[in-house]
DNA sequence: CTCCAGATGGGAATGACTCTCGGTATCACG
DNA sequence: CGTGATACCGAGAGTCATTCCCATCTGGAG
């Protein structure tokens, strides 16, 4: 997606929960953008210059509840931030036991479908509202091996 | 599986973690397997009597090294335990947004097989060393709904 | 029975994350 | 432009699940 045709669409979300797309907001969904993994909050400070920490965290939720990011935890010491789907792909995630860190991946369209279809047949059995579901392949990374 | 035979399974992988199987450890055994789905660690303190908070974390986590139980993250405030897919079934989790409750549940040999060669297929290709996958269903269970 | 390495538990410490609060930017309206 | 109302901001204090510390207990080896 285009940066500016993601702003718009961000922008529109942001409205939508009565919230501004501030100067600090924008430097939290530039630095989730360009860093193209999901990262920790030490990481997206690192990179997004000037933001105070309580600030980054406060906007990090105000940007959850819009639908905007999406909150990762892994067995990490630090939770993850990346885009929300909407806005990118349906993805999953590789987390590497090692050095923690979590790459994005994604089934073809084929096995996708199969998965989630399968996945509802299993909900509905249980009584179960699906909203999303998550698969995550844990192991070793490339770097790490 | 059989209790006593659970027992002797666990005693042997902490045998090999130079570990002993104490009577806390049981205590912590019990209760996981008496509540039959993922606990948090009050969950298994009210269950299990006479354990220190202390001792309870500082044995799950000799626990999870030894490879008995598994330690579960979700976006809740506390961390839930189970008992490992090696002295159980591998299985999936159904999460609860509202009430944070995990159910476990299970996918058809043939599903669970496709997706795991889908899977080793995209790893491969990562140049990921698969350890284990997780695939879990966030929504909101019948008790919610 | 005696040792003693390992286990226990109460409480202090850690650290990711959240809250508070005074100050600042933005917007609507005149 | 003023002026107020409202939302945002940063710095630091607070919270709370989890981990660490350490004095005390325990149970198997000799």
């Amino acid at each position: 997606m285009a940066a500016d045709q993601l702003d718009d669409e961000i922008h529109a979300l942001l409205r939508d929960a009565d919230q501004r797309y501030t100067k600090g907001r924008r430097a939290l969904v530039a630095a989730l953008r360009a860093g193209g993994q999901p990262m920790t909050l030490p990481q997206i400070l690192a990179r997004g210059e000037g933001l105070a920490q309580s600030s980054a965290y406060r906007n990090l939720v105000v940007l959850e509840d819009a639908g905007v990011v999406t909150r990762i935890v892994t067995n990490d010491e630090f939770a993850r931030y990346e885009l929300a789907e909407t806005l990118t792909e349906h993805h999953h995630h590789l987390i590497c036991t090692t050095c923690g860190d979590v790459m994005d991946f994604s089934l073809s369209a084929r096995a996708e479908t199969s998965l989630d279809r399968t996945l509802h047949r299993v909900a509905e059995e249980a009584g179960f509202q699906v909203e999303t579901h998550r698969l995550d392949l844990v192991g070793v990374c490339s770097d790490c091996a």
